[in-house]
This record gives structure tokens, C-alpha cells and sequence, in this order.
DNA sequence: AGAATAAGTAGCGATTCGCAACTTCTTTCA
DNA sequence: TGAAAGAAGTTGCGAATCGCTACTTATTCT
């Protein structure tokens, strides 16, 4: 851990956060995902600033995580619904608000996910080995392309 | 799911927004988490302005996420070091890097986190069922208490 | 002693945030 | 059918934050 200086400039990290890198973009999103969809309904619920909500909205849309459609039954309402990109921002939030829970508030804060098949709540997001043991502090390091491979052939 | 609406005041997420929503906290935490603990060695790999990064450390220690540390040998330098509050932030930062590799750069983004072990790399950080199934878009639903207590017991 | 290094701090212009009011289009209601 | 209300923004403006550069302080090297 930590012998491979990393390219910084060169990852994907800071493409990510241009996106979702301040304070609002995960709670649109998560809001989104628990089901609000109109403007309206996000802009009471959060507390967020119209311009603010307006802009991210439109980002959002931009960068291809959320899709707006005009409502053809009431051509006042517009729906922002998340695309498969958007959605597949979920183990991030997830794991965010996992960790918030475990260290910050410390409760469990209800409502929780669970498997809509058992009802049984989500494991904990966890960076996991190939064969799906979770990996701590000392079990993970900076491998290059060659390194890899190596591996993958044995 | 979205047929509960979540209470979003009192969620965990805000509260981890809080400290990891801007643009460089994530990024700080990855080069320490590459071995970067040094003032000027931050500024200069992430070329962030001093006084944002004298903030964001004094914040991140203040939170806890940081261990702020004199070097003995040489009292001029100062050592950060992720405290375990701090290293369970992994999970996320991992997760929101491998959505930009899949869904932004469209690379996988050398050097990549392997297994010490074995040298393979690590899983995609996804949402799992209690007996490891990824959950997917329709997979998931938010429970109420009872619901969950309910379900447990059977 | 003098220069260099590490870790900040201070000043200041530029950008972004957040609040409140306003606009435009559409729907509902009397 | 005309007036009021609802939905989705936009605009203006003061406050806070960001980022760049220069400066300070303490320590170490020569």
C-alpha cells in the first residue's frame, strides 16, 4: 500500500467529483432514487436553493445520469428520472451513508435498503478480494498492468 | 421502491456530506491512502492551494478522519495518517472511482487496488443481499423497523 | 551565520452559493 | 371564459468560498 505513486491527474477519482464532488449532488440523487421526481418535490424536501437545484438538474442531465421528460398529462410538470449511470451511482451512496451511520450519527437511521426478495437489510459495502473476502488496511496495494497479468495467467 | 419516503433531515448522509462533499476531499484522502502524509507533498501532487489544503487537513483532523503527527527526527514536518474513521471512507472512494473508470474516462486507470494476497484485483464495490447477490435496480426497497424485525425473525 | 525547507497564514480578485422576487406556461376553478 | 393557482425555472444581489501569490515562522543544512 502506497509504494505505487499514482498518477493523479490521470484517474477516473476527479472525473467523478466533478460531478458528484459537492454538497448536493448525492442527496438529488438520493432523492431521486427514493422517488421524488419533479422539481417542486426535490426543491421542498431538500432545502435546496432553486438556482442551485435548477443548475445541478441540468448537469445532471448534461453528464447523462439523470433523462427529462415532459409529463403528457400536465405539460407543466417535468420528470427527471436516473438513467442506468445514474443509478449505477448507488453503492457510492450507499456506502457513504453507511459510513455516515457508523461514525457520524452512529444509529442505523431508518428507513433502511433491503432485498425487496427476503426483506433482509443490504450488507455492508466493502471492497472485496476476487473471492469475495472483505479487504482491510493491510491487505490491499498499487499493482501496474504488468503485475497483473502475471497474476491473472497463474 | 420510493414508496417510503425517506426522512431526509435525519439521514446519515448529510452528515457525511458534510466533511467528503467538495471537490478535494476525496482526493486528499486517496493520496494519503497512497502514501502521500506530507503538507507540500499533497500540494504538489493534487496542486491545490495552500490554504484550501491547510483547511481541509485541519477539518479532516478535526473530524477525526486524520491523525495530525510531529516528525521526531526532523521538527519542521508534520505527518497525516487516515486514523480508522478515516480508512472506512475506502469503500466509497473506491466505489465512486471504478463509476468514473465504467461510466467517465471509459479506462480502467492504472495503477488498479489488488488482493496482497494473491495479487488479483479487487471486486467491483456493489450492493449485496445478506448472502452476496449484487443488487440491482429492482432488486431493493426501503424498510421501516418493523418491517425489517418482521422479516428477521422468519 | 546564511540559505533552504516545511508548514502554514494573509490579502485579494473571481467564482459559487443561497435567498427572495419575478417570469412563463399550463391547468383548474368559479 | 376569465382569474387564480401550480410547476419549472430565471434573475439580481449580498455573502461565503475558492484559488493564486506572497509573506511568516520555525527548523535544519552547509
Amino acid at each position: 500500500m502506497g509504494q505505487v505513486r499514482e498518477n493523479l491527474a490521470e484517474c477516473s477519482l476527479p472525473a467523478a467529483l466533478e460531478l458528484m464532488g459537492d454538497r448536493w449532488a448525492f442527496l438529488i440523487l438520493r432523492a431521486s432514487f427514493n422517488g421524488l421526481h419533479h422539481f417542486e418535490e426535490l426543491q421542498q424536501e431538500l432545502g435546496i436553493a432553486r438556482n442551485i437545484l435548477a443548475n445541478r438538474l441540468a448537469r445532471f442531465v448534461e453528464h447523462g445520469i439523470m433523462a427529462r421528460a415532459s409529463v403528457p398529462e400536465d405539460r407543466r410538470k417535468i420528470v427527471y428520472n436516473l438513467t442506468d449511470k445514474g443509478f449505477a451511482l448507488l453503492p457510492a451512496m450507499v456506502a457513504l451513508r453507511q459510513w455516515g451511520e457508523r461514525w457520524e450519527t452512529g444509529s442505523p437511521a431508518f428507513p433502511i435498503l433491503v432485498d425487496v426478495r427476503d426483506g433482509r437489510p443490504i450488507q455492508q459495502v466493502a471492497v472485496l478480494s476476487h473471492d469475495g473476502r472483505a479487504l482491510g488496511k493491510g491487505d490491499l496495494h498499487w499493482a501496474l498492468p504488468g503485475d497483473v497479468e502475471e497474476q491473472a495467467a497463474s
